[in-house]
DNA sequence: TAGAATGCCTACTTAATTAGTAGGAATAAA
DNA sequence: TTTATTCCTACTAATTAAGTAGGCATTCTA
């Protein structure tokens, strides 16, 4: 289990997935643009998560990122996991005769660590977060917002007026 | 709330430390061999747990390193935090103008995930790993050899043992 | 059917961080 | 006084994170 800024670009990543969802599809260009993660280096990032199923691409015009499942069923862990790949790999491998002996005790204590840990994260879901009363509030005035433009104008004016509003 | 090698190599150090703490001081060179870190980087590495009191060092022969605490004062998340120092900055920093005029939502989640997965790190103290029954029994043993040849040969040559052991 | 907006993919480059190396001064035990 | 250690600083190498560039594939809209 590591967490580094990789992590967290994919975690708030998903978050905003996950509170616009009812809008529809979120392009990279949104996100990239609200939170100052560069546009290829998010595509790099989504590339990891869709091929873990937790988004969905929508290509063409209207298309975007859409979560791969409701994010009740999405947890913190797995979107980590997704990104960082890299298994905690301790030198002595559980193997190297250490402590005169014995099978290297610190390497079991930080495994034992790693697992308690990511079942903590793993009982996160995205969900837990965006039910959280003002991000609901705000979340819908923002939905309210845009569906009012949906409705006057094309779904390529409602984008537009997204990214003019970011 | 980073979470890296570096964090790793700190937290197992320190495990290292609690688990032969009735030994005495345990020196740098002893943990470098056996958990197969350089020397000089765990001397980077104590020098920032030394600074937030979490060790204390103990110099000249016979000399090493020792929990500037006991062990169930001492948490995971402080640990870490020592050794990273390095504060989560987000981008926008809470004041950037993001989804149509509103503080940008991510960011809030983020800090609250964040500070969810601090406090569950901050729960963890060292002492509720070492406790572990296996884990006291292997320490134990190890100790009984130890303190067997503690008994025969003067400090000198403990270490010696020690090293040899290792 | 043409054009535009998107995802999707690959290769490369730069920046940041982690990890290691080197050398030496200070301290305390033997 | 020698030796084992912490303690300190500066530098370098390796690895990873982050960003840049360019182009192909797909699908909507006009």
């Amino acid at each position: 289990m590591k967490l580094s800024t990789k992590g967290r670009y994919a975690v708030t990543a998903m978050m905003d997935l996950a509170i616009h969802d009812p809008l529809g599809p979120v392009t990279l260009a949104d996100i990239s643009q609200c939170q100052g993660i560069s546009l290829s280096y998010l595509e790099q990032l989504f590339a990891k998560l869709r091929k873990d199923g937790l988004v969905e691409g929508v290509r063409g015009p209207g298309g975007g990122y859409r979560l791969g499942r409701p994010a009740s069923q999405i947890s913190i862990a797995e979107i980590i996991k997704a990104v960082d790949e890299n298994i905690d790999v301790t030198r002595c491998l559980g193997n190297k005769d250490c402590h005169g002996g014995e099978k290297c005790l610190t390497h079991q204590l930080w495994e034992d660590l790693s697992t308690r840990l990511y079942d903590f994260l793993d009982n996160l879901t995205l969900a837990s977060f965006i039910q959280r009363p003002e991000i609901r509030e705000v979340s819908h005035r923002q939905d309210t917002i845009a569906n009012r433009i949906a409705t006057m104008f094309p779904p390529r004016a409602m984008l537009s007026a997204r990214m003019a509003a970011a």
